[in-house]
DNA sequence: GCCATGCTTTACGTTAACGTAAACGTCAGA
DNA sequence: TCTGACGTTTACGTTAACGTAAAGCATGGC
Protein backbone atom coordinates (compact mmCIF):
# COMPACT_ATOMS: atom_id res chain seq x y z
CA UNK A 1 0.00 0.00 0.00
CA UNK A 2 1.08 3.43 -0.89
CA UNK A 3 -0.14 6.92 -0.59
CA UNK A 4 0.26 10.33 -2.45
CA UNK A 5 1.29 13.40 -0.07
CA UNK A 6 -2.22 14.38 -0.49
CA UNK A 7 -3.79 10.86 0.28
CA UNK A 8 -2.47 11.35 3.64
CA UNK A 9 -3.68 15.09 4.00
CA UNK A 10 -6.97 14.59 3.41
CA UNK A 11 -6.87 10.98 5.11
CA UNK A 12 -5.77 12.87 8.17
CA UNK A 13 -6.91 16.51 7.52
CA UNK A 14 -3.96 18.53 7.70
CA UNK A 15 -2.33 20.35 4.64
CA UNK A 16 0.50 19.47 2.15
CA UNK A 17 2.64 21.83 3.48
CA UNK A 18 2.34 20.65 6.91
CA UNK A 19 3.50 16.92 5.86
CA UNK A 20 6.67 18.94 4.04
CA UNK A 21 6.93 20.59 6.83
CA UNK A 22 7.35 17.21 9.03
CA UNK A 23 9.72 15.97 6.43
CA UNK A 24 11.81 19.05 6.64
CA UNK A 25 12.01 18.34 10.09
CA UNK A 26 13.04 14.67 10.27
CA UNK A 27 9.95 13.00 10.75
CA UNK A 28 8.90 11.81 7.78
CA UNK A 29 11.01 10.17 5.03
CA UNK A 30 9.03 9.15 2.10
CA UNK A 31 10.41 7.61 -0.67
CA UNK A 32 10.60 9.54 -4.07
CA UNK A 33 9.49 8.40 -7.37
CA UNK A 34 11.16 10.76 -9.91
CA UNK A 35 10.40 14.03 -7.71
CA UNK A 36 6.95 12.92 -6.38
CA UNK A 37 6.69 11.71 -2.68
CA UNK A 38 5.52 8.35 -1.97
CA UNK A 39 4.43 7.38 1.27
CA UNK A 40 4.63 3.48 2.33
CA UNK A 41 2.35 2.03 5.58
CA UNK A 42 5.53 2.65 8.27
CA UNK A 43 5.01 6.55 7.08
CA UNK A 44 1.53 6.60 7.60
CA UNK A 45 1.88 5.29 11.15
CA UNK A 46 4.54 7.45 11.91
CA UNK A 47 2.34 10.85 10.91
CA UNK A 48 -0.85 9.12 13.02
CA UNK A 49 1.84 8.98 15.62
CA UNK A 50 2.85 12.48 15.41
CA UNK A 51 -0.44 13.99 15.15
CA UNK A 52 -1.75 12.32 18.33
CA UNK A 53 1.17 13.78 20.09
CA UNK A 54 -0.23 17.14 18.94
CA UNK A 55 -3.26 16.06 20.24
CA UNK A 56 -1.44 15.23 23.61
CA UNK A 57 0.11 18.87 23.40
CA UNK A 58 3.64 17.49 22.47
CA UNK A 59 6.12 19.33 20.42
CA UNK A 60 7.22 17.86 17.40
CA UNK A 61 10.50 17.49 18.62
CA UNK A 62 8.75 15.52 21.43
CA UNK A 63 7.05 13.42 19.48
CA UNK A 64 10.04 12.30 17.15
CA UNK A 65 11.66 11.43 20.54
CA UNK A 66 8.96 9.30 21.86
CA UNK A 67 8.70 8.11 18.35
CA UNK A 68 12.17 6.99 18.47
CA UNK A 69 11.44 5.19 21.72
CA UNK A 70 9.55 2.61 19.55
CA UNK A 71 11.85 0.67 17.68
CA UNK A 72 15.41 0.43 18.00
CA UNK A 73 16.25 -1.68 21.17
CA UNK A 74 19.54 -0.24 21.31
CA UNK A 75 23.07 -1.87 21.31
CA UNK A 76 24.85 -1.94 25.03
CA UNK A 77 23.72 -2.32 28.30
CA UNK A 78 24.05 1.60 28.58
CA UNK A 79 21.74 2.60 25.74
CA UNK A 80 18.93 0.38 27.26
CA UNK A 81 19.39 1.59 30.93
CA UNK A 82 18.86 5.33 29.28
CA UNK A 83 15.91 3.66 27.01
CA UNK A 84 14.30 3.07 30.23
CA UNK A 85 14.98 5.82 32.18
CA UNK A 86 13.70 8.61 28.90
CA UNK A 87 10.46 6.19 29.25
CA UNK A 88 10.12 6.48 32.73
CA UNK A 89 10.08 10.14 32.25
CA UNK A 90 7.52 10.40 29.60
CA UNK A 91 5.45 8.09 31.82
CA UNK A 92 5.52 10.51 33.92
CA UNK A 93 4.26 13.21 32.29
CA UNK A 94 1.41 11.17 31.02
CA UNK A 95 0.23 10.46 34.31
CA UNK A 96 0.25 13.70 35.32
CA UNK A 97 -1.60 14.24 32.01
CA UNK A 98 -4.16 11.78 33.62
CA UNK A 99 -4.76 13.50 36.20
CA UNK A 100 -5.05 16.77 34.97
CA UNK A 101 -7.33 15.40 32.56
CA UNK A 102 -9.75 13.65 35.21
CA UNK A 103 -9.38 16.98 37.39
CA UNK A 104 -10.97 18.81 34.05
CA UNK A 105 -13.53 16.39 33.49
CA UNK A 106 -14.62 16.76 36.70
CA UNK A 107 -15.29 20.51 36.55
CA UNK A 108 -16.58 19.95 33.53
CA UNK A 109 -19.27 17.76 35.07
CA UNK A 110 -19.70 20.06 37.63
CA UNK A 111 -20.13 22.99 35.24
CA UNK A 112 -22.55 20.83 33.65
CA UNK A 113 -24.94 20.18 36.97
CA UNK A 114 -25.09 23.75 37.26
CA UNK A 115 -26.12 24.41 34.25
CA UNK A 116 -29.28 22.33 33.97
CA UNK A 117 -30.25 23.23 37.67
CA UNK A 118 -30.43 26.54 36.26
CA UNK A 119 -32.35 25.59 33.75
CA UNK A 120 -35.06 23.35 35.91
CA UNK A 121 -34.90 26.60 37.59
CA UNK A 122 -36.37 28.46 34.65
CA UNK A 123 -38.84 25.76 33.73
CA UNK A 124 -39.98 26.19 37.09
CA UNK B 1 -4.40 35.19 52.28
CA UNK B 2 -2.61 37.25 49.74
CA UNK B 3 0.54 36.70 47.40
CA UNK B 4 2.38 39.04 45.88
CA UNK B 5 3.92 38.06 42.36
CA UNK B 6 7.03 36.64 42.86
CA UNK B 7 5.24 34.34 45.63
CA UNK B 8 2.78 32.94 42.41
CA UNK B 9 6.12 32.82 40.39
CA UNK B 10 7.90 30.95 42.96
CA UNK B 11 4.85 28.23 44.03
CA UNK B 12 3.90 27.49 40.44
CA UNK B 13 7.57 27.72 38.88
CA UNK B 14 6.77 30.50 35.94
CA UNK B 15 8.44 34.25 35.79
CA UNK B 16 7.08 37.10 37.12
CA UNK B 17 7.28 37.98 33.04
CA UNK B 18 4.90 34.82 32.63
CA UNK B 19 2.28 36.16 35.23
CA UNK B 20 2.24 39.64 33.76
CA UNK B 21 1.58 37.84 31.04
CA UNK B 22 -1.37 36.32 31.39
CA UNK B 23 -2.80 39.32 32.83
CA UNK B 24 -1.95 41.62 29.67
CA UNK B 25 -3.83 38.90 28.24
CA UNK B 26 -7.44 39.40 30.53
CA UNK B 27 -6.84 36.23 32.27
CA UNK B 28 -5.65 37.81 35.63
CA UNK B 29 -6.97 40.78 37.23
CA UNK B 30 -5.07 41.21 40.33
CA UNK B 31 -5.65 44.43 42.32
CA UNK B 32 -3.14 46.96 42.91
CA UNK B 33 -1.60 48.31 45.96
CA UNK B 34 -0.39 51.22 44.99
CA UNK B 35 1.29 50.03 41.75
CA UNK B 36 1.72 46.86 43.18
CA UNK B 37 0.12 43.25 41.78
CA UNK B 38 -1.96 41.88 44.96
CA UNK B 39 -2.78 38.61 44.34
CA UNK B 40 -6.02 36.66 46.02
CA UNK B 41 -6.87 33.00 46.36
CA UNK B 42 -9.23 33.43 43.43
CA UNK B 43 -5.96 34.67 41.23
CA UNK B 44 -4.27 32.03 42.54
CA UNK B 45 -6.97 29.44 41.82
CA UNK B 46 -7.26 30.95 38.26
CA UNK B 47 -3.57 30.62 37.68
CA UNK B 48 -3.32 27.18 38.56
CA UNK B 49 -6.10 26.38 35.91
CA UNK B 50 -4.33 28.48 33.46
CA UNK B 51 -1.16 25.94 34.01
CA UNK B 52 -3.27 22.48 34.23
CA UNK B 53 -4.67 23.60 30.58
CA UNK B 54 -1.23 24.76 29.32
CA UNK B 55 -0.32 20.30 30.79
CA UNK B 56 -3.23 19.57 28.83
CA UNK B 57 -2.09 21.28 25.47
CA UNK B 58 -4.22 24.02 25.87
CA UNK B 59 -3.70 27.80 24.26
CA UNK B 60 -4.38 30.67 26.83
CA UNK B 61 -7.36 31.16 25.29
CA UNK B 62 -9.02 28.22 25.05
CA UNK B 63 -7.64 28.14 29.17
CA UNK B 64 -9.60 30.96 29.27
CA UNK B 65 -12.57 29.59 27.74
CA UNK B 66 -12.65 26.92 30.32
CA UNK B 67 -12.50 29.02 33.25
CA UNK B 68 -15.19 31.49 31.85
CA UNK B 69 -17.62 27.69 31.32
CA UNK B 70 -16.98 27.36 35.65
CA UNK B 71 -18.65 30.65 37.34
CA UNK B 72 -21.40 32.39 35.72
CA UNK B 73 -24.17 30.13 34.74
CA UNK B 74 -25.11 32.73 32.54
CA UNK B 75 -28.68 34.27 33.06
CA UNK B 76 -31.26 33.31 29.48
CA UNK B 77 -32.43 29.95 28.37
CA UNK B 78 -30.76 30.33 25.01
CA UNK B 79 -26.79 31.40 26.86
CA UNK B 80 -27.46 27.96 29.20
CA UNK B 81 -27.81 25.83 26.06
CA UNK B 82 -25.02 27.99 24.77
CA UNK B 83 -22.99 27.06 27.71
CA UNK B 84 -24.03 23.10 27.91
CA UNK B 85 -23.26 22.26 24.35
CA UNK B 86 -19.83 24.30 24.80
CA UNK B 87 -19.09 21.94 27.52
CA UNK B 88 -19.90 18.90 25.33
CA UNK B 89 -17.37 19.79 23.12
CA UNK B 90 -14.54 20.02 25.56
CA UNK B 91 -15.68 16.98 26.68
CA UNK B 92 -15.61 15.32 23.84
CA UNK B 93 -11.77 16.79 23.12
CA UNK B 94 -11.00 15.71 26.45
CA UNK B 95 -12.10 12.13 25.75
CA UNK B 96 -9.97 12.17 22.80
CA UNK B 97 -7.09 12.80 24.53
CA UNK B 98 -7.96 10.08 27.07
CA UNK B 99 -7.79 7.15 24.30
CA UNK B 100 -4.47 9.11 22.81
CA UNK B 101 -2.87 9.00 26.68
CA UNK B 102 -3.90 5.39 26.70
CA UNK B 103 -2.86 4.29 23.67
CA UNK B 104 0.60 5.87 23.92
CA UNK B 105 0.78 4.47 27.38
CA UNK B 106 0.16 1.24 25.94
CA UNK B 107 2.85 1.69 23.36
CA UNK B 108 5.41 2.78 26.12
CA UNK B 109 4.60 -0.16 28.10
CA UNK B 110 5.56 -2.26 25.21
CA UNK B 111 8.81 0.00 24.55
CA UNK B 112 9.62 -0.94 27.87
CA UNK B 113 9.18 -4.50 28.02
CA UNK B 114 11.18 -5.20 25.19
CA UNK B 115 13.59 -3.55 26.61
CA UNK B 116 13.80 -5.25 29.38
CA UNK B 117 13.93 -8.66 27.48
CA UNK B 118 17.38 -7.13 25.77
CA UNK B 119 18.54 -6.52 29.01
CA UNK B 120 18.01 -9.71 30.25
CA UNK B 121 19.50 -11.37 27.18
CA UNK B 122 22.54 -9.25 27.53
CA UNK B 123 22.26 -10.58 30.96
CA UNK B 124 22.73 -13.99 29.76
C1' DG C 1 22.67 58.79 52.84
C1' DC C 2 23.27 54.84 50.15
C1' DC C 3 22.69 50.45 48.34
C1' DA C 4 20.42 46.10 47.46
C1' DT C 5 16.02 44.07 46.52
C1' DG C 6 11.81 43.85 44.49
C1' DC C 7 8.46 45.87 41.95
C1' DT C 8 6.91 48.58 37.76
C1' DT C 9 6.35 49.77 32.46
C1' DT C 10 7.88 49.76 27.68
C1' DA C 11 9.66 47.59 23.93
C1' DC C 12 12.15 44.77 20.93
C1' DG C 13 13.72 39.65 20.23
C1' DT C 14 12.86 34.65 19.68
C1' DT C 15 10.99 30.01 18.61
C1' DA C 16 7.67 26.67 16.88
C1' DA C 17 4.57 25.34 13.53
C1' DC C 18 2.95 26.10 10.01
C1' DG C 19 0.38 29.69 6.06
C1' DT C 20 0.78 31.81 1.78
C1' DA C 21 2.49 33.01 -2.57
C1' DA C 22 5.41 32.64 -6.61
C1' DA C 23 7.26 30.09 -10.22
C1' DC C 24 7.89 25.95 -12.30
C1' DG C 25 7.44 20.64 -13.93
C1' DT C 26 4.27 16.68 -15.69
C1' DC C 27 0.81 14.15 -17.34
C1' DA C 28 -3.99 12.55 -18.57
C1' DG C 29 -7.95 13.97 -21.06
C1' DA C 30 -10.92 17.00 -24.28
C1' DT D 1 -2.36 21.51 -28.25
C1' DC D 2 -3.77 23.26 -24.31
C1' DT D 3 -5.87 23.14 -19.99
C1' DG D 4 -6.48 21.64 -15.34
C1' DA D 5 -5.16 18.87 -11.54
C1' DC D 6 -1.50 17.56 -8.97
C1' DG D 7 3.13 17.75 -7.71
C1' DT D 8 7.73 20.28 -6.71
C1' DT D 9 11.11 23.98 -4.45
C1' DT D 10 12.11 28.45 -2.41
C1' DA D 11 11.18 31.98 0.47
C1' DC D 12 8.97 35.35 3.09
C1' DG D 13 4.90 36.09 6.53
C1' DT D 14 2.27 35.09 10.81
C1' DT D 15 0.77 33.90 15.57
C1' DA D 16 1.36 32.42 20.32
C1' DA D 17 3.85 32.58 24.38
C1' DC D 18 6.85 34.17 26.41
C1' DG D 19 12.42 35.92 26.99
C1' DT D 20 15.35 39.66 27.61
C1' DA D 21 16.95 44.06 28.31
C1' DA D 22 16.51 48.95 29.74
C1' DA D 23 15.12 52.44 32.72
C1' DG D 24 12.89 53.88 36.61
C1' DC D 25 10.26 54.03 41.47
C1' DA D 26 10.03 52.47 46.51
C1' DT D 27 11.63 50.83 50.75
C1' DG D 28 13.98 48.56 54.44
C1' DG D 29 18.50 47.80 56.52
C1' DC D 30 23.33 49.20 57.51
Amino acid sequence: MTYSISDLANEFDVTTRTIRFYEEKGLLRPRREGTRRIYGPSDRTRLRLILRGKRLGLSLDESAEIIGLYGTPGRNRRQLELLLSRIDERRAVLERQQRDLHAMMKELDSAESQCRDALDALDN
